[in-house]
DNA sequence: CTGAAAGCGCTTACAG
DNA sequence: CTGAAAGCGCTTACAG
């Protein structure tokens, strides 16, 4: 039998006690590049087998300053795109050694929330949902805390953001559509306050105006399932109904299209054709097929890991605010061009 | 103008100085139900919106503790079943107070991953992937560290577990489609060595034995998209067809129908009938309309907070095996028996 | 390379 | 109710 089990958590001065050396020895063996010689290592390491040490990573946060926390603000899972995003970014950030701890937000709580992340000394911030407050957005700054906006960017604020190119993918839907041949062309509006919905908006009335056209009717949807199924409702209950329709994401474009098929008994493409925006894997599914612009091609996991973690380890904050390129994924949702 | 703000983070000692009292004050201060008058509570308060002192959450989990930080184990969020329950039970743990660290599993080093999480010194431990080997169970159940198997259980494990009836569930499939009519009844598997699997799996042929039939065939979809895509053609490739498929998971199922409708021009249900399993939002979803058994009604979530909360915060480990009622939700992707 | 000692920011008996 | 002091489990200069 090997020695009785403790019942209480062992830690680096039971094992130095064990291994009969200083628990200075301990520390440094678990210390990736402290110097320890190559036997007192190998002794250290049988006597923490032995007692089944684990380094206290709150304990080394502590004194070391660095908690390897990064903190990840969402606000709700059901939309694909957030949890793939969640997903992505943990798997990096746990392959640099951090660990992500996730705060989901309620409406307007913001404030509330990022002041709690600040107590369990994160060392850096994805906010995955609304933005963050001028005054908490200064406090990140003063305590050196990156913090960086995920799909969605403040102007004004000094935290970073990534965001793909949503003028410029809203333009392209707008030719893409009017090119298609459509000519009464309805837009499904997110979340108005929102900077997403607005540069698509943009974008998209843009590239309509290029054509000499202008939106035939739009409607919120405020970014949920219930929201657009209702935004389509409204769109499609007036008589000379859109021939086409802009959803400001493939979340709202699913339950856009379940309206147009199943209430009204349109068929895409043949009657309305839809267009989304996120390209999340189910807007591939036979089911839907959706036309859509990709914001998952362009990096903007990579960017956003890639951003948090120079800023924390040079201790180096500044605003970077990454665009990334918007691309159209056709598919079968909507009419095609003459000739594409 | 205000004091000049600190570039180094405000502690309770400094909180002290300015409010011209002790250090323990402070932490009383901010410790519920500790004593402190109410003059000083409000002098130290004022002190610290000043300074814009916030505890330090990784120093009181230290000294008391307690670091009110859960962990959570997923291995893919790609099936909306594991995303919907870790925001929910994300939701119902940060009420209570706890955080959730998120650890995202690669096949194979589950115990690479705990040995990680139990560094942070979490006070419990939600496993919605795979199951944890039973050294590390036995290692937590030492250190008295609750872990709850989500969806999946190992009868001879320590931890705890949730699941819902999946026998029952399986058994209740098998008994829709033969009432339906269906003579040639599939089964697509999940991964073979899941205990969800298994249980739906053996409910679903105890069920189909009582009407004195037994699977047309099985093939094996792994729990992934693609997996059941390639599983569905092979069991639809010959010439004799299943009349009805009953898939181990909705996320399968949705690949499922795709491959039925997209590739062999099929019809459901008019030509085959396909059920899946767990309720997931997009089971509703017009495109698919699938019948299928709900897991999310019978307040899986709900147990195991209870579970994880009650054995915290009592500090008594001891193992529970909650199993929940199954609950078919008849939709559209199967024909109805006669009379319902 | 090794050990004794200080200190990270708190909570919590212990006196008063 | 209040304060001085010990201590949670580590890391990291500082000597040797």
């Amino acid at each position: 039998m090997t020695d009785e089990t403790p019942t209480t958590p062992v830690t680096s001065a039971d094992v130095a006690r064990h291994a009969n050396v200083s628990q200075s020895a301990v520390s440094r063996t678990f210390t990736p590049g402290a110097s320890v010689s190559p036997k007192m290592r190998e002794k250290i390491l049988k006597a923490a087998a032995e007692l089944g040490y684990r380094p206290n990573a709150l304990a080394r946060a502590m004194i070391s300053g660095r908690s390897r926390l990064i903190a990840m603000l969402v606000a709700y899972l059901d939309n694909q795109f957030y949890p793939l995003m969640l997903e992505q970014l943990s798997r990096k950030l746990q392959a640099s050694g951090y660990q992500v701890l996730l705060f989901m937000t309620e409406p307007g709580d913001q404030d509330e929330v990022v002041s709690r992340i600040l107590q369990y000394q994160v060392e850096g911030i994805v906010m995955a949902t609304a933005t963050l407050s001028s005054e908490l957005a200064r406090e990140c700054a003063r305590t050196g805390i990156p913090v960086v906006m995920f799909n969605r960017y403040v102007a004004t604020s000094p935290a970073s953001s990534v965001t793909s190119d949503n003028i410029e993918g809203g333009r392209l839907v707008a030719d893409f559509l009017v090119r298609g041949g459509h000519e009464r062309i309805g837009f499904v509006a997110g979340a108005e306050d929102s900077s997403t919905n607005r540069d698509r908006e943009a974008g998209f009335y843009k590239g309509l105006a290029e054509h000499g056209q202008t939106v035939f009717e739009r409607v919120i949807g405020g970014y949920t399932f219930e929201g657009a199924g209702d935004a389509a409702r409204r769109l499609f209950s007036r008589p000379d109904r859109p021939d086409a329709v802009f959803v400001a994401n493939d979340h709202m474009a699913f339950s856009v299209m379940d309206v147009i098929r199943a209430e009204f008994g349109l068929r895409v493409p043949e009657d309305v054709s839809v267009v989304g925006y996120d390209d999340v894997p189910q807007a591939s599914w036979k089911g839907y097929d959706l036309t859509t612009v990709s914001q998952f091609g362009a990096g903007m996991i990579d960017t956003t890991a890639t951003i948090l973690l120079e800023q924390i380890e040079t201790a180096a904050v500044r605003k970077r605010a990454a665009v990334l390129p918007a691309k159209l994924i056709v598919r079968g949702s909507a009419r095609l061009p003459q000739g594409q």
